[in-house]
DNA sequence: ATTGCTGCAAAACGTTTGCACCTAT
DNA sequence: ATAGGTGCAAACGTTTTGCAGCAAT
């Protein structure tokens, strides 16, 4: 176990609910924790297949749901109709940016925004939970940019 | 053809690439623009069928993604990994307050962003495209909400 | 006549589920 | 002993694709 404060958090996390102590579970948090940037459950799934683990697909989209729960990960969603997962574990919080052309996310602190959306939920009567905040934009140069991809995978999002 | 001023538009926007005049795409176009709110691609294919259409489910989702593009439609992604299009067709810009109780979606105004997506944008080096704004949060009262879904369908927006 | 569009069914994709076995409590 | 977790494969829901026939240009 290579994030020992993390794990304390999903320990206490795990006893105060009715859920098992399990090696499964930290091992996923360890992999998660350990990505850099934005992942599909699958992606992590086969991260953790090539270095010949043992869990299974299942147990990854279980586990990484946890996580949420226990605030060391949150979802994205960036309009290509899958999970992006990410680390929240010594991270401030940050808004993103995606390029259309080539799929780069470039992050932004949030002062933007600040409390507008707890604001707003209050005029309009609910209880905040989160807010997410994406742009979609292109590359000021595509044809320059190192990410750049003719195929245009990121057409779709919006 | 019940929207003559939007059949202009898509027809124009045909014309310009090497797009056919389909009346598949109108029947499309009318189908997108009088339903209220946001739909699924598959929705709107059922509705259609159970008005006795005939077209197929590939034409609807290619329809609607021409639709897009020539801007009488947009997507919307509210983290269910499934896009909801909405007409933009005389209506005036506002984001998106989704309830993690009872799945309601609430629109408000945009006037509290106003222009920091484009701001931002100029700032990291990028062509301004379009952004997506949502806050996930809970009714005050979900169990006296009218619309409360103790099955927490949307339990994993975020 | 040509090229793009349609409908259909099949495939693809990310994700969830059912179940028999296993393991933390 | 008993919930709850695991791995596997099958099922799921949404979306895309391949293809033969059709229709707009």
């Amino acid at each position: 176990m290579k994030n020992k404060k993390a794990a304390e958090i999903l320990r206490q996390f795990l006893k105060k609910g009715q859920n098992r102590i399990t090696p499964e579970r930290f091992e996923v948090m360890d992999a998660a924790l350990d990505y850099e940037g934005h992942f599909g459950a699958d992606d992590l799934y086969v991260i953790m297949k090539n270095n010949s683990s043992r869990v299974s697909r299942a147990t990854v989209y279980k586990t990484l749901e946890l996580l949420v729960q226990c605030n060391l990960l949150c979802k994205r969603n960036f309009g290509d109709n899958m999970t992006h997962y990410e680390s929240l574990y010594r991270k401030q919080n940050h808004d993103h940016l995606i390029c259309m052309d080539c799929g780069r996310i470039v992050e932004f602190p949030s002062t933007s925004l600040e409390n507008i959306p707890s604001q707003l939920c209050n005029e309009l009567g609910f209880d905040f939970s989160s807010y997410s905040f994406n742009i979609f934009a292109r590359c000021k140069n595509p044809k320059k940019c190192k990410y750049f991809n003719p195929k245009g995978k990121n057409e779709k999002l919006s």
